[in-house]
DNA sequence: GTAAGGTACCGTACGGCGTAAGGTTGTCAA
DNA sequence: TTGACAACCTTACGCCGTACGGTACCTTAC
């Protein structure tokens, strides 16, 4: 009666490597990475471990690819004439992105490789930057700070969230058995944490970030008065059409 | 003839936490955090895995041991009247402490406890902060600036290394077999690190540092532009002398 | 119709990990 | 001499990633 497609249809989806990485992702978005393994996700997608290797190459393979699809969510720097606007919100849009999967900051610092949405954004933002007037050397430099400043901030966000979901109230005993007499303006930092009612950060990051940003605005406008257009070294002509889509 | 204690002598060194704590360190610091583990510990040390739980009650005791370590290796803020150039000293000096300690970075981001060291240096910066005229409020962003941009810029620097030493010529066959023409920019970037003959990114970490540290002074200043020691808000007085030494 | 080959998935096993539980040995005070 | 104690070891459990070799089913060719 039923064909053998519908038997198996009966049983399970068939399994695809994009199936395979977002129920990793899912996973590690609800346990952290590090309830991430070869069986359970094997577990969850009705599978026994090995058959995952069919789809993927390695656990790193999996892990490259959930960061990937991560970094595919970061909102690109628009191409409008405000710089500054166009790059602090896609700075946000990156710290959002890695709010909502906080696994991924480390990974992405623990040297996996670089994919096509991690060079896309990077061409992004650093094509952005040159655009409005930086020049070479300065770009480079902006790109790390911002990067730098992106990923300190959220890694400590995503560690302190952490602590206190694994364990609220650790801060709180942490501090009352401190020698507050001995640590006043720590006991102080970690009063201003527990009193601002937890908004993960956010206003740290941003304000780093303006900080960052304003300093940036202030070398380009010395660098350039007149034109925030002006091509202060050969820029490099793009192409007009990839020739094959990066997937 | 020989007592017992000469005997043992002979066999090895008494073990104690202090010596686990270093040569853990020292295992580390050759082959990367992930080739740290309790059985090669124990071989290294002469001892079998479980006899280190005489010293250590887990594994992450050790881990929040040798991050302890490191950090007390930061030379913290001196206390004289340039709170810019004593910042920035002891931002650098714990840079290098993380250069030097690669793993030391993401262990102290991946939510492991705050000791003692910890503290004492948060401490000083904060109340450095403080002392110089910046709020309450001011010295909380302030810290949080700078701990996340030295931080990101280290985890980038030691992700990056880590990758050249563990293959070298990974990053030039990357980019050759990348489109350049679709992603110039990027091949720019790409090319700067290359270029720059890898001095581990200090210049990037400095450029980013001097940044922040420009817009605080600016901050600073602004808000008290008469004394560099003005109070703004109630300061919290230090106690004579800890009642406690840390350990 | 049937044989060949491919795709998708599974079973077993290996060497590693952290560590719980309990055993052995050597030292020293009473 | 005895008994407490510290230092260290043995064994074992349940995890982990993954190498290697099946097996069941589908498609295609003849």
């Amino acid at each position: 009666m039923a064909r053998s497609a519908d038997r198996v249809a009966e049983r399970r989806l068939p399994l695809s490597k994009e199936r395979v990485l977002r129920t990793a992702m899912a996973l590690a978005d609800q346990g952290g990475i590090d309830s991430l393994s070869m069986r359970k996700l094997a577990q969850e997608l009705g599978v026994e471990a090995m058959s995952l290797y069919h789809y993927v190459s390695s656990k790193d393979d999996i892990l490259n690819g959930i960061v990937e699809i991560v970094v595919a969510e970061i909102e690109l720097p628009s191409v409008g004439k405000d710089w500054r606007a166009a790059v602090r919100s896609s700075a946000i849009s990156f710290h959002d992105a890695l709010a909502r999967h906080r696994w991924a900051a480390n990974l992405i610092m623990s040297g996996i490789g670089v994919g096509t949405a991690r060079v896309r954004y990077m061409e992004a933002l650093l094509g952005r930057l040159r655009e409005a007037g930086f020049s070479a050397n300065m770009t480079h430099h902006a790109y790390h700070a911002l990067d730098s400043h992106i990923m300190g901030s959220t890694l400590w966000a995503a560690g302190y969230s952490a602590l206190a979901k694994a364990d609220p109230g650790a801060v709180q005993r942490f501090v009352q058995k401190l020698p507050v007499a001995d640590y006043p303006y720590f006991a102080e930092h970690v009063d201003q944490h527990l009193t601002k009612s937890a908004r993960d950060g956010v206003s740290e990051f941003e304000f780093g970030l303006d900080l960052i940003l304003d300093g940036l605005e202030k070398v380009r406008s010395a660098s350039s008065p007149r034109s925030s257009t002006r091509r202060t070294d050969r820029p490099i002509r793009r192409s007009r059409r990839p020739t094959r889509r990066p997937s």
